[in-house]
DNA sequence: GCCCAGGTGTCTG
DNA sequence: CAGACACATGGG
């Protein structure tokens, strides 16, 4: 909740009184979901706008088991973290947090680029105004509950359009790119995860204009749910290290590689939990 | 006014 | 191939 909940600029899903607001679309149909916590911890999913049906229930259930990361075996993370030394007080902090994913590929890539070299407000800034200006909504008891802009909206625009909104011209062009890339079929998430490992779906990913390391290993980390995805380039990281031990100074790339050692196929894990050291 | 932001592409020597 | 530099603007 506290990391969903730490930009007022959020529009995908919206909190209020411990229950979390999403909408999804299902086969052009729009499901707007609620969800809260039972006292036996489980999730209840509620869904206001319509009834729900036994297909739907399906996808919704695997949406949200992904979103959360609800599949992963936590305990094999904290074995590793409890002789960690920038990872031990960190998971008894957050005991319990799970990688929240963006589950949908094009947001994904797109929050990314957004956040490059730019400070988190700013991107925030920039993606509540690319789901105002080009996504969907659905307005319920009052409050408009936005989608993330599909690409092949996005596909068609002019990166004058994008400028508009104060991305900056590459930036635009790499959206803009990775839309038409998506539309034409040669980019897709599943083509992703169909590769003999996720090295070779970093690979493919590097490749595209506009994603760099650290952008490929945020969206394998956030999207992909590849384990071992560290984007060591990310200066959050590096923030988040040097207040967990006290530094002087942010650490090099190399102090880093040394500090991560221990964190194989849970680099992913141990970056979300120095994120959230940040929130 | 200055420096830094959850980087990347391009140019240069 | 490493290193410099532009990008563009917000926020502290």
């Amino acid at each position: 909740m506290k990391f969903l909940g730490r930009s007022d600029q959020e529009r995908l899903h919206f909190i209020e009184n411990d229950k979390i607001r999403k909408l999804l679309k299902l086969h052009d149909k729009k499901l707007l979901l609620e969800l809260s916590c039972r006292t036996n911890n489980a999730i209840e999913i509620k869904l206001l706008n319509s009834r729900i049906e036994d297909s739907t229930k399906i996808f919704i259930k695997n949406y949200v088991r992904e979103w959360f990361d609800l599949e992963t075996d936590l305990a094999l993370f904290y074995k590793i973290a409890a002789k960690d030394k920038l990872l031990k007080n960190l998971v008894h902090r957050f005991y319990g947090l799970r990688l929240i994913k963006i589950y949908d590929f094009f947001q994904a890539l797109c929050w990314a680029i957004f956040g490059q070299q730019i400070n988190l407000a700013f991107a925030y800034t920039l993606y509540r105004r690319f789901i105002e200006n080009y996504g969907e909504k659905l307005t319920y008891k009052n409050q408009d509950y936005w989608l993330f802009p599909n690409s092949d909206i996005i596909a068609g625009l002019s990166v004058a359009e994008l400028m508009k909104l104060q991305l900056t011209g590459k930036k635009s062009e790499y959206i803009i790119g990775l839309a038409g890339q998506i539309e034409e079929g040669n980019l897709s998430k599943e083509s992703l995860l169909e590769k003999s490992d996720f090295n070779e779906a970093k690979n493919a990913l590097v490749k595209i204009r506009g994603i760099g390391p650290w952008t490929a290993n945020y969206v394998l980390m956030r999207c992909l749910g590849d384990p071992s995805a560290f984007p060591i380039e990310d200066v959050g990281l590096h923030n988040a290290i040097k207040l967990q031990l006290n530094l002087e100074q942010k650490p090099t790339i190399e102090e880093i590689r040394n500090l991560a050692a221990g964190w194989t196929n849970w680099q992913a894990y141990a970056t979300f939990y120095l994120y959230r050291s940040l929130v």
